[in-house]
DNA sequence: AACTAATACAACCGCCGGCTC
DNA sequence: CGAGCCGGCGGTTGTATTAGT
């Protein structure tokens, strides 16, 4: 069934986003909140979609923002969190306070897929390049293993790494059992039994987004001595992957890639 | 200095899932 | 209960900038 576009094209502007139109748009959310986007150009007086406002908004104006480089640290989270994510950027994003998606999402195709090619590792599967995917994939299931992120990222040892830039990302011990988790696909040596736990935003009450997001509900964390499993975590516990009957749970002694630690800045997002 | 290729990143598009009526 | 609305996400494109020749 067609939808009706978000906006009626002929009376919207499309393409780089001027001075006047950014300050508006900073004017109205300062004073009226992000409330809805559908409403907000015509109200703050833009020709522009909703979506397009939300968009510049969330990834550009928005004044939490770091903006600038990336770390060296961060280079090294977003590499372990897509090893256990994938693409979810939006996911990713949540872990990396100041940084939004889109942005992570540029990031990782210019910038860290070439760093992990140049390391000979695939930055899909984040295995060796060499190593054959069939092989490592369906057959090895049903094996268990325990790795470390270090070995899944075996190449970064001699660089910069092995110093477990993420605080603490490194010594995280990884065994796998059999999930049919996306993340388990993509890194089929990893034993993903991880949790999620609130990031930075649960404790501090604050919510981005209102809908479903693991790893906003929780971190990933290890699992041996607790309750619930990935699936879980990933707030699928309804989803034939899961092991257990926990609704997930707060774990205080969470400090996945060290987010605890303050080695990185997990401060609030401050959004609403 | 001029041209071309490569890179970086802002923005758009289409789809999905939750929510509401 | 189902259709439609809406916000959000991930993939992709467009364009400005930089590097290389």
């Amino acid at each position: 069934m067609g939808r009706s576009p978000c906006c009626e094209k002929a009376h919207t502007n499309k393409g780089a986003w001027t001075k006047e139109e950014d300050d508006r748009l900073i004017a109205y959310i300062r004073a009226h909140g992000e409330g809805c986007w559908r409403s907000l150009p015509k109200a703050a007086g833009l020709l522009r979609c909703g979506k397009s406002c939300r968009l510049r908004w969330i990834n550009y104006l928005r004044p939490d923002l770091k903006r600038g480089n990336f770390t060296e640290e961060e280079d090294e989270l977003i590499i372990k969190l897509h090893s256990l994510l994938g693409n979810k950027w939006s996911l990713i994003a949540g872990r990396l306070p100041g940084r939004t998606d889109n942005e992570i999402k540029n990031y990782w195709n210019t910038h860290i897929r070439r760093k992990l090619l140049s390391r000979g590792i695939d930055p899909t599967t984040h295995r060796p390049i060499n190593e054959p995917a069939a092989a490592a994939g369906a057959s090895s299931q049903d094996s268990i293993k325990t790795i470390s992120f270090s070995a899944a990222n075996s190449k970064e040892e001699d660089d910069d790494d092995d110093k477990n830039t993420t605080a603490g990302a490194g010594s995280l011990i990884i065994t796998k059992e059999d999930h049919n988790s996306p993340a388990a696909e993509r890194c089929p040596d990893l034993n993903l039994e991880l949790r999620i736990s609130p990031p930075y935003g649960q404790q501090q009450d604050h919510h981005h987004h209102h809908h479903q997001d693991p790893l906003k509900t929780g971190g990933i964390r290890d699992t041996s001595s607790s309750s619930s499993c990935f699936a879980c975590s990933l707030g699928i516990q309804n989803s034939q992957d899961c092991s257990c009957s926990s609704g997930g749970s707060s774990n205080p002694g969470y400090d996945f890639l060290g987010l605890k630690t303050g080695v990185l800045d997990y401060r609030s997002l401050e959004m609403k």
